[in-house]
DNA sequence: TTGAAAGCGATACCAT
DNA sequence: ATGGTATCGCTTTCAA
């Protein structure tokens, strides 16, 4: 079995509380002494116990994110984002998929009971009252890309500017029969898109107007299907999508049925996921990994007691127009 | 503070073991004691520690998995498939990224401490004498996408065969002078598949020849950059990448300077993620979430011990026709 | 400068 | 069925 700090105190000829010492190199300990230790934890190979430790420090060094799902490049590069920022910081990471679990609810309970605090991402990870009692228990949390909380830190990307940009350009390409493609009840986010998208509409001196199509998953297969149902009648100006991947799903098939873009129907994203390049997807570009990092450093405040207020931070977007609805002006 | 196993049993009346008997719901209490406890920890909002508990139990019911990076898509779904499966075993997942980091190896040792067993993907995350080390240290041990060690278990995605039939595939094509892009020595696995590209050539019935061109990174940058560097002289027939990322770059510049595919040049990639369907890339299928969850299969039964001896699962992959290498027969 | 001993929060064995 | 207590591996006073 592993050498511990017993067997070390024993081999030096010391007691564990010197060999504490020196393993933290913290207190004073006479150089030879030390020597002593440090030859007989080398011989030993003892690598002390982070359970014993976190234990006696009563903390766990250990940070934890949850979200719905890591198979879309969204998440991935919040994770990302965060990862490396917990790390540099000395914290290890924890991560939690909420995505086919019916016991999301107490699993990010039990996480908490693994971490100093965690964060917390999207709106369809976790229930609010779940998240309130964590809160209320005093676990330091953050919020990603869910509705902010007065007293809970939060960080969100920035959706109603770029949403009306995205508006703009399509009515200055002529575009008047909008349909936005997504359901705003399932992320904050999404509602937020489509009423910047409303509000552009409304502030235009030109006539237009959007229709909402319901879906049931943000992925490419409902994209699909929704030009599946359109194409029966007639096409709308320009499909604008919640998401790349609903987008995605769109531009295969429309391609697949020989409907020609952008002259025949405009289509738009939102993330700018590596995908979207290929496919000249007109999009927002949201900084996903500087979330997840702004996120790690709000939480590491919040950890450390060096800030107790809550802060929200807005990250910005950019619009980033691409070939499904312009071939004329790009942006690389 | 929070209420320890002490508190409830004050409150309860009883002693702390048994309300760890009715925490664990293990042996039997009296009902009618059994209820107290329960009151008295509902009322105290009492969760048991995790520490506490690992400590006692003396493990972490928590695996670990380091990997380079969660850019790509690649490891994304490696993650996401360890993930799920490990979670479904009831076990925490703590993840390491050894992107930009100097102290990887320290790292991943502070990882096998907080953990029961851990997966280490890809050969350039970790040193080999540290995964050597690891293993001596009796840690539970997976590798996915690294060279099999006789003694550690393994889990690698099939690269010959699927290198020859997309090699065979090019040469049925009329491809002769092939340039084999992304550097044989930074994995085992590119180094495999060029030998099975290599041996295609070799049993092939016509002449033809690969050069190796050596990149810094397999991303779409150094893609670009090759293919600058190609302009100027003679494009070859095919560019066999070592992965998408490679390629998708490749393609962008190729598109660019008005080359046209795939009449001019073939390209190929690796892995099929999301992007290479949209730009039409040649490329092999990786079962990366596949690969994810057997790691964190195998390694429940080396924590479990319900298995002593290793396993080398190999996967199989697939070669997926796009219109990078022809326009004739494409697969979807 | 060093050691002895009291926690930290649970589990598990041995009594009763 | 329940309680007492040693134990897990470490940190951290308090003395010496």
């Amino acid at each position: 079995m592993r050498a511990t700090i017993r067997d070390v105190a024993r081999q030096a000829g010391v007691s564990i509380a010197t060999v504490s010492r020196v393993m933290r190199d913290s207190e004073t300990v006479r150089p030879e002494t030390r020597d002593r230790v440090l030859a007989a934890a080398g011989d030993l190979e003892f690598v002390p116990s982070h359970l014993g430790r976190q234990l006696a420090e009563r903390r766990h060094a250990a940070n934890g994110i949850v979200f719905p799902d890591l198979s879309g490049p969204y998440y991935a590069e919040v994770v990302l984002g965060y990862e490396a920022v917990a790390a540099e910081l000395g914290r290890s990471v924890l991560i939690l998929s909420t995505r086919g679990r019916d016991d999301a609810d107490d699993a990010v309970r039990a996480m908490a009971e693994r971490c100093d605090g965690l964060v917390v991402v999207s709106g369809r990870t976790v229930d609010d009252d779940v998240v309130a009692r964590l809160a209320a228990r005093g676990t330091s949390l953050v919020l990603v890309a869910r509705p902010p909380v007065d007293t809970v830190d939060s960080v969100n990307a920035e959706n109603d500017a770029s949403a009306r940009a995205l508006t703009r350009h399509l009515l200055d390409l002529g575009a008047r029969r909008l349909v936005f493609v997504g359901d705003p009840s399932t992320s904050p986010d999404v509602a937020e898109r489509l009423h910047g998208v409303q509000e552009a509409l409304t502030e235009a001196d030109v006539a237009a107007d959007v229709e909402i199509r319901h879906v049931q998953n943000l992925d490419e297969q409902c994209g699909a299907e929704v030009v599946g149902d359109y194409l029966g009648r007639a096409l709308p100006d320009a499909f604008v999508c919640a998401n790349d991947e609903l987008a995605l799903g769109m531009l295969g098939r429309l391609r697949a049925a020989g409907v020609d873009l952008p002259s025949r129907v405009r289509v738009t994203g939102w993330d700018d996921v590596m995908a979207a390049r290929y496919a000249g997807l007109t999009t927002v570009r949201q900084p996903m990994r500087e979330l997840g990092a702004t996120a790690a450093r709000l939480l590491d405040e919040l950890i450390s007691g060096t800030r107790t207020h809550p802060r929200h931070e807005l990250l910005p977007t950019q619009l980033v127009v691409r070939t499904s609805t312009t071939l004329g002006k790009e942006t690389p």
